[in-house]
DNA sequence: TGGTTATAATAACCTTGCTTATTATTAGCC
DNA sequence: GGCTAATAATAAGCAAGGTTATTATAACCA
């Protein structure tokens, strides 16, 4: 437990784990500009893909994001016709998101952008790296779930 | 190059790296509450301990981040008391930062809270294994540092 | 059945990213 | 010296994350 006051800031794993995850972030945004969707919204929509017509606290709870957020996300997403928000017949508090027809070739382009990017970020890796990596990052995500202050913990 | 078609977004790499780098935002800034700084605050004032004085667009480029980002950060900042911003004698376009007496205890809290999130988040890996994801993630930073929209190349 | 509790969605507000555009000032060059 | 380029800071606007508070509706239970 000597000195080290000044410990490197350029290796603060928060940080790095940061700038790469803004970094990726910010460039997969710049190449989707021109088809109008952020990596964000590419997400929502490729697990409405999977699972069509979920009500948007599912939805929430599934994309692990807030309640509010997903809800404006939706917003933009329903604004530019890329879902459309219906009734729950059975509950009326509930609405359920349905994808339109557009969103299927669109959705194409962007698996195409999310995969060269992962490919070109992850360069230098090989394969077993790459699965050791992502097994890495799942147990501190793991880790970081069962905190104190990181869950909603319901009383 | 068979189907593959429906791959496992539970693994996918960006979004999984992104979920670790925004509980551990959410995270420390819950924890950090009370202390009234933000986890982006905390790393702002961080440089700025070690090189006070500092002219903003310098500090930008230390931290990584856009010029206006930084100063709205230094907006909040300056109202809290935390810094205060002079400027700078020899050119009349430039501010200096400089950190105020309150800085120095906070920062001891926070630096406490980092290391303890830290510690939480990486439990289960040992030393080595730790500094080899370091290793990894600034291999990857640097591979997204290469990439053509990552950097605002100047023409 | 009627009152309380829980849930779905959203509004309002704050922070932090990015972009693009302005303004003020300096640097560079002829 | 004076025009043009570049640079520092900031304003304005958008996106996406979070919190807290409201509203409408369902569910529960006594």
């Amino acid at each position: 437990m000597i000195a080290m006051q000044r410990e490197n800031l350029d290796r603060n794993f928060g940080f790095i784990l940061n700038d790469v995850s803004r970094l990726m972030r910010t460039n997969f945004d710049r190449r989707a500009k021109s088809i109008g969707l952020t990596r964000s919204q590419w997400w929502v929509l490729t697990h409405l893909y999977r699972r069509d017509g979920l009500v948007q606290a599912e939805l929430a709870e599934i994309l692990e994001i807030e309640r509010p957020t997903l809800g404006r996300l939706l917003d933009r997403l329903e604004a530019k016709g890329w879902l459309r928000r219906e009734p729950d017949p059975g509950d009326r508090r509930v609405k359920r998101v349905y994808l339109t027809d557009e969103v299927k070739p669109a959705m194409k382009s962007l698996r195409r952008i999310a995969a060269d990017l992962r490919q070109e970020v992850l360069e230098g890796l090989n394969e077993k790296e790459r699965e050791r990596l992502v097994d890495i990052l799942i147990h501190l995500k793991t880790n970081l779930l069962n905190l104190p202050l990181t869950n909603k913990s319901k009383t």
